[in-house]
DNA sequence: TCCGTTAAACATA
DNA sequence: TATGTTTAACGGA
């Protein structure tokens, strides 16, 4: 069986390696290995690793998998790897899988590896629309340390089954095959039958859209919350980061954040709540276009279409719309929410950032909260109210950008597309500090003061919700070290 | 008990 | 079929 060669490093250290290229493999020889090798799919010893050397805790060292993913992904000049990719590189570099290069998917080891990549915080999956091929795994700098993600799961089956249960596809499916033959009936996706603004979802434009998807609620290094976590009541803020990948130069692909945002039920009837939408363009700084349009801009237009709450808007239908009907220079970022209860009143929505007057909304690090005191609804046409709550902050998750900005060469310039806020009425009960904004800038006053009072003369209030949203609203935008340079 | 591996069900493109 | 996600069983530390 594999010898010691196979060995690759007792103290592998991903990290500490030199990352020039692929680890040093030692080559061990070709046959006994299957016999070592614990994939099922093709060489079946169950038993792994006879733990020869001493140490080595599987057939192919004591790396685990999850380590030498991270050395493929390493290794590669442009720390992404696609799945193939990273098969390949197994077979290639590790002794072990050497002769495993031919399995079909179905192979274990193979789907160990998936597994791994869902698994793991510390992987990151990016859209990779263009290529018309698999998504791109990179690693994830700030996340996922050494290893698993503190993804709800683990915690969560004890708090959290609740989450987990509707969540889960297959155990939604399982349950309902299994309980009751109308159990999906009721099936909380009824609600969100799917994730309009999954990338998968989506399938036009060429533009590579990288897609983060934070397994971890709570854990600060969360770049987004998927969809579907959000429970189906509690579910607060929809959140996504997309990084548009440059390298087909074309422009962050707004039309996908619209549909993230379309999806979100902003006019939330039961009222007390209401969702949140927001959005992250990231431009990635691929070699290739680094030219990207957005530059240093913190943010990049979005439009947000509001038809979903079709009757209540006469006006144009997307904020994008609107603003861009007279704007010369997109509005850095938008927040919009309908106030509950003038909706009922009849109010029509309300619309922020737009430049009209230039306002350049910007939310700084500090949550704002901004609600009309006096409102005449019977008068004034719209109500704002334009919050990032600390509630928001957490469900957005933001990546932390550490001090990317000079460990790593490119820096991607990250822009905030926009973000819908909301609930104020309620207040952040149990905010994970590690969540907050970043870079956002929000020049309220201006806005008021140029936008709306003059025009409405509305009285506002101006509330800061959550004094430290800790977020270093550095304005350059969240520098994400793992953007792919 | 936690972590990693393996297996498998299921979904989606 | 490949890719992804998620759940679960197991075994080792």
């Amino acid at each position: 069986m594999a010898e010691a060669a196979v060995d690759l490093d007792p103290d592998f250290e991903p990290q500490s390696r030199p990352r020039s290229c692929t680890w040093p493999l030692q080559r061990p020889e070709p046959d006994g290995q299957e016999a070592a090798g614990g994939s099922q799919a093709e060489g079946p010893a169950p038993a792994p690793a006879p733990k020869k050397g001493g140490s080595r805790r599987n057939a192919w060292g004591n790396q685990s998998y999850a380590d030498l993913i991270s050395q493929a992904i390493d290794s590669s000049p442009d720390k992404r790897l696609t799945l193939a990719q990273i098969y390949e590189w197994m077979v290639k570099s590790v002794p072990y899988f050497k002769d495993k290069g031919d399995s079909n998917s179905s192979a274990g080891w193979k789907n160990s590896i998936r597994h791994n990549l869902s698994l793991h915080s510390k992987f990151i999956k990016v859209h990779n629309e263009a290529t018309g091929k698999s998504s791109w795994w990179m690693l994830n700098p700030e996340g996922g340390k050494s290893g698993k993600a503190p993804r709800r799961r683990a915690a969560s089956m004890d708090n959290t089954s609740k989450v987990s249960k509707v969540r889960g596809k297959a155990s939604k499916k399982k349950a309902a095959l299994q309980a009751a033959p109308d159990a999906s009936a009721d099936s909380p996706d009824s609600q969100f039958p799917k994730w309009p603004g999954s990338p998968s979802a989506r399938s036009n434009e060429e533009t590579d859209v990288w897609s983060f998807r934070p397994r971890t609620s709570s854990d600060a290094s969360t770049i987004s919350v998927r969809p579907e976590e959000e429970d189906e009541q509690d579910e607060e803020i929809h959140s996504s980061l997309v990084y548009s990948n440059s390298s087909s130069s074309v422009p962050p692909t707004v039309t996908e954040e619209l549909e993230l945002i379309d999806s979100l039920n902003l006019l939330s009837p039961a009222s007390s709540m209401q969702s949140v939408a927001s959005s992250f363009s990231l431009q990635p700084q691929s070699a290739s276009s680094r030219t990207s349009s957005f530059g240093n801009s913190l943010f990049n237009p979005v439009a947000i279409p509001l038809q979903s709450s079709s009757n209540r808007f006469t006006g144009p239908q997307t904020l994008e719309a609107l603003l861009t009907s007279d704007s010369t220079p997109p509005s850095d970022v938008m927040m919009t929410q309908v106030d509950p209860i003038l909706t009922q009143t009849g109010n029509r929505m309300l619309l922020l950032g737009g430049q009209a007057s230039q306002s350049k909304l910007s939310l700084l690090g500090k949550p704002l909260e901004l609600q009309p005191t006096s409102i005449g609804t019977g008068t004034l046409p719209s109500t704002v109210t334009l919050l990032a709550s600390s509630q928001s902050t957490a469900a957005l998750t933001t990546p932390k950008a550490p001090a990317a900005a000079s460990s790593q060469p490119p820096l991607p310039s990250a822009s905030m597309a926009s973000f819908v806020g909301m609930s104020y009425d309620r207040l952040p009960t149990d905010l994970d500090v590690d969540m907050y904004m970043e870079n956002l800038e929000c020049d309220v006053d201006y806005i008021i003061n140029s936008d709306l009072m003059d025009e409405e003369g509305l009285d506002f209030n101006l509330d800061p919700v959550m004094p430290s949203a800790s977020y270093p609203g550095t304005t350059q935008a969240s520098t994400h070290s793992w953007v792919p340079s």
